[in-house]
DNA sequence: AATGATACTCGGC
DNA sequence: TTACGGCCGAGTATCATT
């Protein structure tokens, strides 16, 4: 059996914790981008926050106008104490649970014969050893135990069987299961899916050749009923990225570049600190039309962590302005294609 | 045609 | 009326080499 752990409202979770006078009021926890004061998108908002119509993603201003101030409370995000607070979840899962995978900042999986008998212990003990307050799902499938979560939260815990498993999936909007996004699932719709049912006895090559060989392969496989899953292996980070907005938008390359330094600064810490040298060099430009652009470069042998790399980063930016005549609202960093020891050389 | 590397976009959280 | 982040890996397209 496969075992979901999902935090619920995660990061304004842990905001609230830290003050406990805003009981019962909304949080939103933000990502200001210092263009002007409230500019920047919402990254969590609390259960009475999402009641009055505000989402992930949503720009500040707008929550703004939906939050009534006095009950409200706007906070920046603080990744540093999220990622704390995650490892110790993580300390508190692997007492208990094994084969355990961390899938993100708040989500773990594991695959464990007592799953369905340990679900419910393990909730208690985060709730007791942390107090958080989290959902858990729990299935023949990892698929099914992630879309039971997804059912049962806020604060939830289901254990599925296989017909239940069937029940649950089947029946589900395609859009409703981790992987299919609203691009696939608006094709799914107009090939008359709208139930994962609905893929029984689709032919594969013509699944293929709607959404290509993984997904395509996919598809087909769920239409036959097998939501088979491994669990993967903890995978170390293969890319380091940055990015910024940008005071004002801009097409001057001087600014940009500016901006890039400050980046590319804060991601070599990171390099340095993690003793990673890198074959990639990967420039992104978001637009003004908010359109993401990479402009990305690869190196023969690796580099270490504080290689001069201006030339490369100006041929990147001059390579992209001579290609879009858009002004450019963020830019961001990204070192790649990672070889452990650094810099050292092998033959080819 | 097959394989592998690189460049780039997409989308989840 | 509009408003709009910062990451990361997956997947696919494209290119080079054989």
């Amino acid at each position: 059996m496969y075992l979901h752990v999902d935090m619920d409202y995660f990061f304004a979770q842990l905001e609230e914790k830290r003050r406990p006078m805003a009981e019962g009021k909304i949080i939103v926890v933000c990502v200001y981008s210092g263009r002007t004061a409230d500019s920047g998108v919402v990254s969590t908002v609390n259960y009475p926050g999402r009641e009055v119509g505000i989402y992930s993603g949503m720009p500040i201003a707008l929550a703004k106008k939906r939050a009534p101030p006095a009950d409200s409370i706007f906070v920046p995000v603080d990744r540093e104490h999220y990622a704390e607070v995650s490892a110790q979840i993580d300390e508190v899962i692997r007492k208990v649970c094994s084969k355990v995978v961390q899938a993100s900042i708040d989500e773990w999986n594991a695959e464990d014969e007592e799953a369905a008998s340990k679900a419910p212990e393990l909730k208690e003990a985060i709730r007791k050893e942390l107090g958080l307050q989290c959902t858990i799902g729990v299935a023949p499938s990892l698929l099914g135990a992630k879309m039971a979560a997804s059912k049962a939260k806020p604060d939830g815990l289901l254990i599925l069987d296989e017909q239940s498993q069937e029940e649950l999936i089947g029946n589900s909007d395609p859009e409703k299961v981790p992987g299919i996004g609203p691009k696939t699932g608006e094709a799914l719709k107009h090939l008359g899916v709208e139930r994962i049912g609905d893929l029984r006895g689709m032919d594969s090559i013509s699944l293929v050749e709607a959404f290509g060989r993984k997904t395509g392969a996919w598809l087909h496989q769920l239409g036959m009923g097998n939501y088979a899953t491994e669990l993967g292996e903890e995978k170390e980070q293969e890319e380091v990225s940055r990015i910024g907005t940008l005071r004002e938008k801009t097409r001057d390359p001087s600014m940009i570049l500016g901006k890039i330094e400050e980046l590319e600064k804060d991601a070599k810490e990171w390099l340095m600190q993690m003793k990673k040298s890198y074959r990639t060099l990967t420039i992104t430009f978001i637009t003004e039309d908010l359109k993401t652009h990479t402009k990305s470069t690869s190196f023969r042998n690796p580099l270490p962590w504080n290689a001069d790399i201006t030339k490369e980063k100006e041929e990147l930016v001059k390579h992209f302005l001579d290609e879009s005549p858009l002004e450019v609202r963020r830019v961001g960093i990204r070192f790649g294609n990672f070889m452990d020891l650094g810099g050292q050389t092998t033959l080819f």
